[in-house]
RNA sequence: GCUGGCGUGGCUCAACGGUAGAGCAGCUGAUUUGUAAUCAGCAGGUUGGGGGUUCGAUUCCCUCCGCCAGCUCCA
């Protein structure tokens, strides 16, 4: 007599041998009866088997990491063999399980095209058909990597090579196929029921560019059907979202061939723009922050003094102007600098926070760039807040709860990371150790959970950087939090003390936004272009039945306007569904009818681009609503 | 930058070794219209740039530029 534990988390009794039919009636859920049915495929199989290997049955629905990994990776498994079977020269790289599925990688000198994927699909649906069982097996690593040798497969022999001297070195075997790998597997391959194979790549060996670059094979997989169609379902709402179509199809900016990386923003693109910066200006005023702006370009002996010439050259743009070279700010942290070095301050004046609209200029690989998300010119919410050592504390969670407000303002939910020592770093590591223990004092005290990312750090200092994750569950660095010691020595800044000597102050380097037109990508995706009605580029659009009401539409208009609302008049001599058409594509956010009996009753027919049909309202009413809404998100 | 794919009028796309075609948008005219496209006409492209193969190239080849996916990097 064995227990099998089912999905719903109900136990049933199965004896060995007992006909899966039987078990089947025994099963009141449906979902179970599918799970059951699933593992088993239809095939009358020895319970102990089954149940011996080790909680398999589970694997039903991804309810925890491990699980999912172990799907995935199985998953993986089965891709490689189908490859080697159609593409024996093929060499395998790494397979392992990711974000939203799985890749592996492989050396071979056929490039793989989309065809040759669906015959490796058809090949895989052989291999989950046949339900082979995995089976791991270890070896002493000279047999590993003798094993691995016979087969040709140098980068596992180079894998099993750089395993720590204590590690067991483990295979799975499925079929005619065996892998090198830690595991852990599901038991067979016919519970990978639903996958696909998505894209092919380039990807360098072990992720360096210095390696011969292999072709690397995307792929998902599902326990079930349904659940890999959601993730399609997924993908193509997140294409639908792509903010460099809407932002194509609402004419808020373009990036043009005559300037790769370098975006221009069009009139309803500057509204968000404008709106966005506005809100930020307030924001800062109230939070005492005074607001600078630096030059684009300075010169070369500045770049020398901040360290960016040693450590970011490779991405800054010079130029020369009479005989003097300059170079054009890939960061604003210099101008900060000078502006704060242009006088005096007591240790009464602290601290002091500047904060810049600073565009910047980096030269990004080509190969980098994307829409507004990742581009050669871009403007940063930058400050820079000057502080006496014993103030870093609270300035930083000032910070953080900044970065929170608005966050939550636009609907995100965001993680916060925090990056350590690079390799290539400045200045001393006390001092950064120092700088790492504030950051992570002021998380604690704020109670806020972060992953850590050693050695991710900027060249000047330790960082917290804000990941905020959007409606579809994908997320961008976006806001980050710098502490630095560095800037401040090399800029030799100081304030005099309560004792009347120089002291040397504390920096912090922060951006909320990160970068306007990364955030503005951001929002468009994340709204799917409805934005709210405060940053709408169209609050408003009046659309006449006939021609005939175009007078009471364009004073409508005009009255609108005076009161702040962003309204336009359509009073085209078109018909009535086709201007509500071309309104809804523009993403209008208030689209009005008004025909006879609105001019009558002073009302207009109204459609919300969220809510769809609000029915009729009263115009005063609906001013006043408009008015409520746009400032309601401000506060 | 690297690997692969792609580049046709403002937009979305078609065709093809014999010098390009549609829809939308634009313009003109008719229509005066009640909730996702009224009708007709006109105009618009040396098929990303350059070079080569060919009797002939937009189609094949080379090269440069740009775009897309991924790698690397990052706000």
């Amino acid at each position: 007599m064995i227990n099998v534990k089912l999905q719903d988390g109900k136990v049933i009794e199965v004896v060995a041998g007992e006909k899966i039919i039987d078990i089947i009636k025994k099963i009141s859920n449906s979902l179970a009866k599918e799970a059951v049915s699933a593992i088993l495929n239809g095939e009358t199989v020895s319970l102990e088997e089954t149940v011996e290997e080790d909680s398999d049955l589970e694997i039903l629905k991804f309810d925890d990491e491990r699980a999912k990994d172990a799907f995935r990776h199985t998953s993986s498994h089965i891709l490689a063999q189908a490859v080697k079977r159609l593409y024996p020269e093929a060499k395998l790289g790494i397979g392992p399980s990711i974000e939203n599925g799985f890749y592996y990688d492989f050396d071979m000198e056929h490039r793989l095209t989309d065809d040759d994927l669906k015959k490796i699909e058809k090949e895989m649906k052989k291999i989950v058909e046949s339900n082979y069982p995995l089976e791991k097996f270890v070896l002493p690593r000279d047999e590993a990597i003798k094993f691995m040798k016979e087969k040709s497969e140098e980068y596992k022999v180079e894998l099993i090579n750089d395993l720590p001297e204590d590690e067991e070195i483990s295979f799975y075997k499925q079929g005619d196929f065996t892998d090198l790998c830690a595991g852990p597997h599901v038991s067979k391959t016919g519970q990978i029921k639903a996958f696909k194979l998505m894209s092919v790549a380039g990807a360098y060996w072990r992720g360096s560019e210095k390696n011969k670059m292999l072709q690397r094979v995307y792929a998902t997989s599902f326990p079930k059907q349904k659940e890999l169609d959601e993730y399609i379902e997924k993908l193509e709402e997140a294409k639908k979202r792509d903010h460099r179509k809407i932002g194509k199809e609402m004419d808020l900016f373009a990036i043009m061939e005559e300037g790769p990386g370098f975006p221009f923003f069009f009139p309803k693109g500057m509204i968000i723009r404008d709106e966005l910066e506005r809100f930020w200006r307030k924001e800062h005023h109230k939070r005492g922050y005074q607001e600078i702006k630096t030059p684009l370009i300075l010169n070369e002996q500045l770049w020398h003094t901040s360290g960016h010439w040693d450590h970011y050259q490779d991405n800054m743009y010079f130029t020369k102007i009479d005989d003097g070279d300059y170079a054009i700010k890939p960061m604003n942290c210099p101008g900060a600098m000078l502006s704060y070095k242009r006088r005096m301050y007591s240790y009464r004046d602290l601290p002091i926070r500047l904060c810049e609209m600073g565009q910047v200029h980096r030269h990004e690989l080509s190969g980098a760039l994307h829409g507004l998300m990742r581009v050669r010119t871009f403007t940063q919410d930058d400050a820079h807040i000057f502080m006496l050592p014993e103030q870093i504390k609270d300035e930083i969670i000032g910070v953080i709860d900044f970065i929170d407000y608005v966050y939550k303002l636009f609907e995100f939910k965001y993680h916060i990371e925090l990056s350590t020592r690079p390799e290539d770093f400045m200045g001393n590591a006390e001092e950064w150790d120092m700088a790492e223990n504030a950051l992570k004092e002021a998380m604690e005290e704020k109670n806020i959970p972060y992953i850590i990312n050693e050695g991710d750090g900027a060249f000047y200092g330790p960082k917290l950087d804000f990941h905020l994750e959007d409606c579809l569950g994908r997320t961008w660095q976006c806001g980050t939090i710098q502490l630095d010691f560095q800037m401040p020595q090399r800029f030799d800044l100081t304030y005099v003390g309560s004792d009347g000597e120089k002291h040397r102050p504390v920096m912090i380097h922060r951006v909320v936004f990160g970068s306007i037109e990364r955030f503005i990508g951001i929002l468009i995706e994340h709204f799917a272009g409805k934005f709210p009605l405060w940053l709408a580029p169209v609050q408003v659009n009046l659309l006449t039945v006939t021609e005939k009401f175009a007078p009471f539409a364009l004073e409508l208009a005009d009255r609108m306007r005076d009161a702040g609302i962003r309204c336009e008049a359509d009073v085209r001599n078109e018909k009535i569904g086709y201007k509500i058409r071309e309104a809804r594509n523009a993403r209008n956010s208030y689209i009005c009818v008004i025909g006879e009996k609105e001019v009558e009753d002073n009302t207009l027919q109204v459609r919300s681009i969220k809510q769809g049909e609000l029915g009729s309202i009263d115009i005063d009413d609906f001013i006043k609503k408009l008015l409520d809404e746009i400032k309601a998100k401000q506060a």
